[in-house]
DNA sequence: CTGTTAGCGCCTTCAA
DNA sequence: TTGAAGGCGCTAACAG
């Protein structure tokens, strides 16, 4: 694999590296005719600069890193393109990485990243431990944390944008009282993940004060899945339910519950409405038409760009706040009025 | 963003350079004492090393460039998993990229790795212009292709390492066959894509040797979903057919199908077999349960790192051959004998 | 066991 | 407009 360098390029067009330098780059002083005869040579001969030597000298790789859970949650996947599409709007590339902030080698990632001198890092997690992760990093590379808080951790180690899960939480009881439920359950709380802690605790508060019943189900799985949605309705549906409507604390979660709504002939919404959160691609789906909320995920990562590119360009005065996002309604089809009462 | 160097280290230690980097690397040559304080140092001042310098010295990254089409895909995201397990396994890091052989910079994509200097790419595509594309860059890099090719481009210009479609096709033809099915349909044929080209044109050959009468429905986005199966699904049911088994081009097409379905009230299988290809996620789940063939992601991906490892070690001495996996029919539920006849 | 030196490919000041 | 020289951080001979 002959690999052709500036130096083969100055040889081949009888002037210095620094010629060929100046040509490559656009800087001024160097004769057209030259720049077009150097040009030339580099497409002939197949010449790459070579990132490694670049960087290195101009100290710069104009690359973010990203670091997120499984590629395998559709909303992540989503993600991916639009975060990727941004950084090229901004001039840079994106190194992605597949990690858990609960992961053994974890540490071993952010040290990749560093060690490939990635200008910032945006974590993705809610996971209640990011901060601590965080706090080791601090000082040696910008980081951003795309995930939820637990609130009075004020203020926050590192800028932090994330969707409004209380916000998200209280309007799904407000929604559902609107409808006239007043028995409803929660499927998939957890503690361990501050997004779904905000969110679960949001609700049951907003229901309580409403005078609602909500009985809770909590995950103890430290993911969700369709697989966790399921197994935690078919325990559901065991019990004689008395509730009307459930709030699944996740789109994944809530195509688990009409997995096991349809094993058990429970039919939605007619017998049991049903809301979900994060709008994934397959929520809008004919046959599925899911009720939930759309975390705008679009305005979150234009928000986190924003935070990275700041923190890049005056890495010691970045004030790092807390930006939240609101998530919106959108109705779809499986949440009706309540029939009782 | 202060950053400590291997020359910081030394200065502090009170040794050279080339100690500290024999330290690290574990080299021997240098007292146990020594290296417990340099080592010590490191930790304390957060040392990482420069993989950019690393690789410029030692002209090795140990990275594996990987480019494939849309994490959203299921299966892909699936595949990102497995192959990035795999290459740790083999001491190399992976760098994932988004990218299709048809999207217009993906010529930048390919200057990008090299100029990071991956040590292989592979590429994940059937498109039939993928040969073309690799053609480029053949001698610059070694390349692996993950993605069929139709056959008699012999020899591949590179290894190629695919899911055998053709026999899938045929099985599939005369599983159907076996159920006792005289007429079927297949949704989402494809020709710009090799894969697709390749199974539906072994379904239909097989099942014409049989004796079975099939429908063709093309696809003509270039790429499969939900969305397109759905659609294509709602134009066969709403001419009057008299089909009784459809063969989906794969489980995306095969969702679409059954969303269809459902909204048609047609029930799958009383009223029509269904099955797909690929065997993702989705299709097991309890409510889907999809009769469909698993193209063994884990053997597939298994075989591409044997082809890496081994273009890296003798790029210029590679035999190019194509390495075909078979496909192994998965029985869930939706297919059924047929009723009639 | 340890230090010195040259070089990887590129950019950038300083001279010419 | 062009060239020469030094340096980015690290490794790998070659000396001591």
């Amino acid at each position: 694999m002959a690999t052709v360098t500036i130096k083969d390029i100055a040889r081949l067009a009888g002037v210095s590296l620094a010629t060929v330098s100046r040509a490559l780059n656009n800087a001024p002083g160097v004769g057209e005719e030259t720049q077009e005869r150097i040009l030339a040579l580099c497409r002939q001969y197949g010449y790459r600069a070579n990132r490694l030597a670049q960087g290195l000298s101009v100290n710069r790789t104009r690359i973010i890193g990203c670091i997120l859970p499984g590629l395998d949650n559709p909303l992540f996947a989503e993600m991916t393109l639009i975060i990727e599409r941004l950084a090229r709007e901004h001039g840079y590339h994106v190194m992605l990485c597949r990690g858990r902030v609960e992961d053994p080698h974890i540490n071993r990632l952010f040290d990749y990243l560093i060690g490939h001198r990635v200008e910032a890092i945006v974590l993705f997690s809610s996971s209640r431990q990011a901060p601590a992760l965080i706090q080791r990093y601090i000082g040696r590379v910008p980081i951003v944390l795309r995930g939820s808080l637990m609130l009075p951790d004020s203020p926050p180690p590192v800028p932090v944008v994330c969707t409004d899960n209380a916000a998200g939480g209280k309007m799904a009881a407000e929604y559902l009282f609107r409808l006239g439920h007043r028995r409803v359950a929660y499927l998939g709380a957890q503690d361990q993940n501050a997004s779904h802690a905000l969110r679960y605790k949001s609700f049951l508060k907003t229901a309580q004060q409403l005078g609602m019943s909500v009985q809770l189900l909590f995950n103890d799985a430290l993911y969700s899945s369709v697989e966790v949605g399921h197994r935690l309705a078919k325990q559901f549906f065991f019990q004689n339910f008395q509730e009307t409507a459930i709030f699944a604390s996740c789109d994944s979660i809530a195509m688990g519950v009409m997995a096991a709504a349809k094993e058990f002939h429970i039919s939605i919404p007619e017998e049991l409405s049903l809301i979900g959160f994060d709008n994934i691609g397959y929520a809008s789906l004919p046959h599925v038409h899911l009720t939930t909320f759309d975390p705008d995920s679009r305005q979150i990562l234009e928000t986190v760009l924003e935070c990275l590119i700041e923190a890049i360009s005056s890495p010691d005065i970045v004030t790092p706040r807390l930006r939240l996002i609101p998530p919106t309604l959108v109705e779809r089809s499986t949440c009706q009025p309540c029939r009782l009462g």
